[in-house]
DNA sequence: CTAATAGTGTCTATTAGACAGTATGTT
DNA sequence: AACATACTGTCTAATAGACACTATTAG
């Protein structure tokens, strides 16, 4: 038929198959510190999330993920750095893919597939003032083999997700997640928040994604605090340093005015590795 | 603006947007025997994977991944279980999402997205014959901390990948991998069977995934053999017994005429569930 | 002094690694 | 009998879990 890869591409017509538009959505997590009950005692942490309040249709006036449409001229992680920038005002941030959503009725406009990022910041890294469609809500989980239930909070607005784990047929550790119930996020973000969390959760245990979320210097308490209010639960102190302490390098510096013993700061020994 | 979201999706522009095509690739992994080299001996084990000669430009005549374009009334993962059943002739496989590959240029003719599966199946459930442009390639893998090398061999030609292992910057745990030599390989999947490789590798050590590629009925030594070849790397016989041992169901059945003792065979003790 | 967190020592339980030994088929 | 694999026992090393103890600050 054609005589070269040349003459074939001069040839092509792009419009042979049938096209769609694709999105870039991207799941910013975050830790900050909530309130200190009394000059003793630490401020606990939350897990938190970054959303956005649609201002147009569809789904306006709902929540969502911060995203986009990409451009023929960039790829889907570029988008989600463009628009973490937008959003943000952050750069070279940890990104990486999480997954690709596709169900063919997930918007209500036409067929649009969405590949999603996860991005974890360090919310002290964060000067300017958020755009003011957007707002950070705390992650509440409430996990079971077959369900899972999230809470949003931005301490004025809770939504409450709950997500069924449907074992999918001959696989054997991935599930389908099917919504239960959603009455304030757009499109199938749900599932995208509910996918995010569950890798979030698993990279916290074998890798170091973590130091992502901290500032340059902190306490080992505080870095427990953040495996903590992640994974759901108390780890014992001994273990915790036992674990991590190969991962971090002990700086002089050291954390007082805590009404109880000073501790000292460490920093992330692969730094600027 | 609009008053209502009806009226909002009743005069929406589907072409607001530029538009692209997608493909869904898929990654069929197996494991097969090899030859024995004499009556006592145990069979060796390959693990392989499918690849199809191209038949049309771009790539005319090279080798790449079974694959194609997505309808707009079908899910990627749809796709892939659409390619898979024309490819093999096989239902109910598992699969799953690996990595949606993007890169502007992946693809000669335009912007085209990828979404990749992988699935695992067991070659003797394999009756019917491959289509003549489909062939297995034996996987041969050397990994260093900064390069992979894959071999891929069906006996008649031989494929050779290294891929580097770039760390991303901030990144801890993801690398991105930049072909340092494919002569055979078509689009990027050189990359995609690197990641595929490196997924299941990581998945064989904490889920279930093997019993996917293995027949109903197994000796503990051949679900050794499996790992072995996988990973790349022998283990103990105790430890592993020790580990696989809640997962497997003894049978009465044994399989003899080894020149040596006779083994048990066991089946997944999850399997029907 | 007290309440609270910071940080360590040590015992125990569990798991992983190593090696040597016994068992049992085919030729 | 010999060979090759099947399978087990047991010792040791490493890791994880638990608890109790000491250290140090602001008020």
């Amino acid at each position: 038929m054609y005589k070269s890869e040349e003459e074939f591409l001069k040839n092509y017509n792009p419009d042979e198959f049938e096209k769609l538009s694709m999105t870039s959505d991207i799941i910013i997590f975050s830790v900050s510190d909530g309130d200190q009950k009394n000059y003793r005692k630490l401020k606990d942490k939350h897990f938190s999330v970054l959303l956005i309040k649609r201002k147009d249709y569809p789904f306006k006036d709902m929540w969502c993920l911060p995203g986009g449409f990409i451009r023929m001229d960039e790829t889907t992680e570029e988008a989600a750095k463009r628009i973490l920038l937008d959003e943000t005002n952050l750069h070279d941030i940890y990104l990486e893919q999480l997954y690709t959503f596709d169900a063919i009725d997930r918007d209500p406009r036409m067929r649009i597939v969405s590949t999603s990022y996860m991005a974890l910041i360090d919310k002290n890294s964060l000067r300017d003032k958020l755009p003011e469609n957007a707002s950070w809500f705390n992650i509440l989980v409430d996990e079971s083999d077959k369900e899972i239930n999230i809470t949003l909070d931005n301490g004025k607005e809770e939504i409450k997700l709950v997500i069924e784990k449907k074992l999918k047929e001959l696989t054997t550790d991935r599930y389908k997640y099917i919504t239960k119930h959603n009455t304030k996020l757009a499109f199938d973000h749900d599932l995208v928040i509910a996918s995010g969390i569950s890798r979030l959760k698993n990279k916290l245990e074998y890798t170091d994604i973590v130091f992502n979320m901290m500032p340059r210097y902190f306490s080992l308490s505080e870095l427990q605090q953040v495996y903590e209010i992640i994974l759901g639960k108390k780890l014992l102190d001994p273990a915790f340093r036992r674990i991590i302490a190969n991962k971090v390098r002990k700086t002089n510096k050291v954390k007082t005015g805590g009404g109880h013993r000073p501790s000292a700061l460490f920093e992330y020994k692969e730094r600027d590795k």
